[in-house]
RNA sequence: CGGGGCGUGGCUCAGCUGGCUAGAGCGCUCGGUUCGGGACCGAGAGGUCGUCGGUUCAAAUCCGACCGCCCCGACCA
């Protein structure tokens, strides 16, 4: 494509609003502009990239026997309804309603729609398994987007959905998965890392993400050297903590601390380090249990792993009301010492007391009295309070050790491009998606879903792949494999002899974006690497002298020369690594 | 949803204690000189100053409402 006839706005100042790297690099570079809040445009340059990565997922899900489907981004009500998530999902999910005034929903996922699909398509155990996917926009309306697509709330996405007649054979899929998206970003040229994922709300010990090491990433790895990586939101710790020595406690004592419960707070005001502190959280599970969880001050409670612990699909925040109520007193000084019968007292029921492990180490704690503006301090344990199950409930942080090897975790940032999940019977069961077996018996299919953000894989390989002059493409998913310049464009023979090298790339099946622009050769330099193809030729009268052009790879800092008839090794290059 | 900030040519912004024809740089168009790392000179095009209302002789400027955008927070008592 000759740059005189192609729709390239590369820009100087960078956009105010752009608040991390590869957003500020693809508006700068004319990949993207934005239209509204967490909406973009994709220009024909950002665009190439895009199809770039969609053509690579596609290749390797047929490979593995995926089968590509294009299912409606407006989906009916009843379907979510079926599924209970109408009402769960809250208002990321964006509805919208027809001229009669029937409800539907912007798709920012298709499980519905391809479970309700499949169960009117698929009924004997002879069609399974199957693996259907499709790429398609979504809308998820964020609470506040940012990172430019990389948390846009409309976006680009690869779903894929499998159906199984057996607990078994969805593992063996979801292996085939895990494997088919090593391969996926691999070939993106990406550097990432494979992560245990919290299952949240659907349950099972069955997914991973997959994270593009950045320091710019929203997600926090913990991993180790013997292989384990997890989401912190998942990331389990060995457990050690022994029980501090009786004989070292010290005695029972409340003191005041009027209008002061953060453990910040207390801390400063009672000159105690935050790791002496009993930090303690009311929630409320399934069937409206009433939960306390213990941890220690300086330390994060984990939702997802108290949910995994005491088996529970729901967990909330106790309302601060009803906090009130159980202890007979003000919001944030509640404390582990008969709490239970402070409670009972007050008609009111703990059903469970569930503390972090790390607990049973703190020696003369402090924690909140059960009275309005007082704490007790030098409280031990067995001897001042009393716990029904002891877990691993934090947060994984610094200083942690790895579950499977007892080494220290190492802890590093990621953007999560892609997620497998093993689901179950969730969906396949509400949506009533079952299969006659060989014995002519009903049964529920067990499903798998897969995603890959197709436009935030485009971000994270630029977060991962830039300097301080503009992007450096991997090859296989850059717009165009080479930035093509011409020097002396009023000079007949530069330009004859840069046209013959185009044409010659070009039936090579090399794509060029040929500089042709009648531009001062900073200006030009300058947008190659913006742009950040792989590889620039500069075609120029001084090349021309000795019948040569010049090379410089994105990611080298010196160019070289080599004949004008000597291209086909470079388009070998470029064939060999694609 | 709470707190803060902002809305002025395509982009980045100045002007805003009311006052003359609304400015600069970048970008764009035309002419000329330049030409291997974002040149220079000259001439242009382009703005209902977010919207609506109010105050005033007079509003980009003051007041109000609304809309939009950005930042921080909205689990950890």
């Amino acid at each position: 494509m000759r740059r005189t006839n192609y729709f390239l706005n590369t820009i100087r100042e960078t956009p105010s609003d752009a608040d991390n790297i590869s957003t500020r690099l693809m508006i700068k570079s004319g990949m993207i502009r934005k239209l509204a809040s967490g909406i973009y445009e994709w220009l024909p340059l950002g665009f190439r990239s895009l199809k770039k990565v969609e053509m690579i997922v596609r290749q390797e899900l047929d490979k593995i026997g995926g089968i590509e489907v294009w299912l409606p981004v407006i989906q009916p009500k009843e379907l979510w309804l079926k599924t209970g998530r109408w009402n769960v999902y809250g208002k990321e999910l964006l509805r919208i309603k027809d001229r009669k005034e029937q409800e539907y929903c912007f798709a920012p996922t298709a499980e519905e729609v391809i479970t309700d699909l499949v169960r009117k398509e698929i009924t004997s155990y002879r069609q399974l398994p199957i693996l259907l996917y499709q790429f398609g926009l979504k809308f998820r309306d964020e609470i506040r987007p940012r990172f430019g697509v990389m948390r846009s709330r409309e976006f680009y996405m690869k779903d894929a959905y499998s159906f199984h007649i057996s607990e078994e054979d969805c593992l063996k899929w979801y292996q085939k998965l895990y494997d088919c998206y090593s391969s996926i970003f691999k070939r993106c040229g990406l550097n990432f890392k494979p992560v245990e994922a919290a299952t949240g709300a659907i349950g099972g010990n069955y997914s991973h993400e997959f994270m593009v090491l950045a320091d710019t990433g929203e997600a926090d790895i913990a991993f180790c050297s013997c292989g384990y990586a997890a989401n912190v939101e998942k990331a389990e710790i060995k457990q050690s903590e022994n029980l501090t020595d009786p004989s070292l406690f010290e005695e029972l004592r409340d003191v005041e601390t009027p209008d002061l419960y953060t453990v910040e707070d207390v801390s400063k005001f009672l000159s105690v380090p935050p790791d002496r502190f009993i930090k303690t959280m009311f929630y409320v599970g399934d069937d409206n249990k009433v939960i306390l969880a213990l941890i220690r001050g300086d330390h994060q409670f984990n939702e997802n792993k108290i949910m995994k612990v005491l088996n529970l699909s729901l967990l909330e925040k106790l309302t601060e009301d009803e906090y009130s109520k159980i202890i007979g007193g003000k919001v944030g000084f509640a404390g582990p010492i008969s709490i239970k019968d402070i409670a009972q007292k007050n008609g009111k029921k703990i059903d469970v007391i569930i503390a972090d492990f790390h607990l049973k180490g703190v020696l003369n704690g402090v924690s909140g009295a059960n009275k309005d503006d007082k704490h007790t301090i030098n409280i031990n344990y067995p001897r001042d309070y009393s716990v029904d199950i002891w877990a691993d409930i934090k947060t994984a942080s610094e200083g942690d050790m790895c579950p499977k090897c007892g080494e220290k975790l190492r802890f590093a940032k990621g953007i999560e491009v892609g997620q497998i999940f093993k689901l179950g019977t969730k969906y396949s069961s509400k949506l009533e998606c079952y299969y006659l077996d060989e014995n002519q018996q009903k049964k529920t299919m067990e499903m798998g879903c897969y995603g890959i953000g197709i436009s935030r894989t485009v971000a994270a390989a630029i977060e991962q792949h830039n300097d301080e002059k503009g992007i450096i493409w991997p090859l296989a998913i850059s717009p165009f494999h080479i930035y093509m310049i011409t020097i002396e464009t009023d000079d007949n023979e530069v330009m004859k002899k840069s046209q013959y090298l185009y044409d010659k790339l070009i039936n090579l099946g090399i794509e060029v974006l040929w500089d042709d622009r009648d531009e001062r050769p900073g200006v030009k330099f300058n947008d190659a690497d913006l742009v950040g193809f792989p590889y620039r030729i500069v075609v120029s009268q001084k090349t021309l002298l000795n019948g040569e052009v010049e090379v410089k790879k994105r990611n080298e800092k010196l160019p070289f020369r080599i004949p004008i008839e000597k291209i086909d090794d470079i388009v070998k290059e470029i064939k060999s690594i694609l």
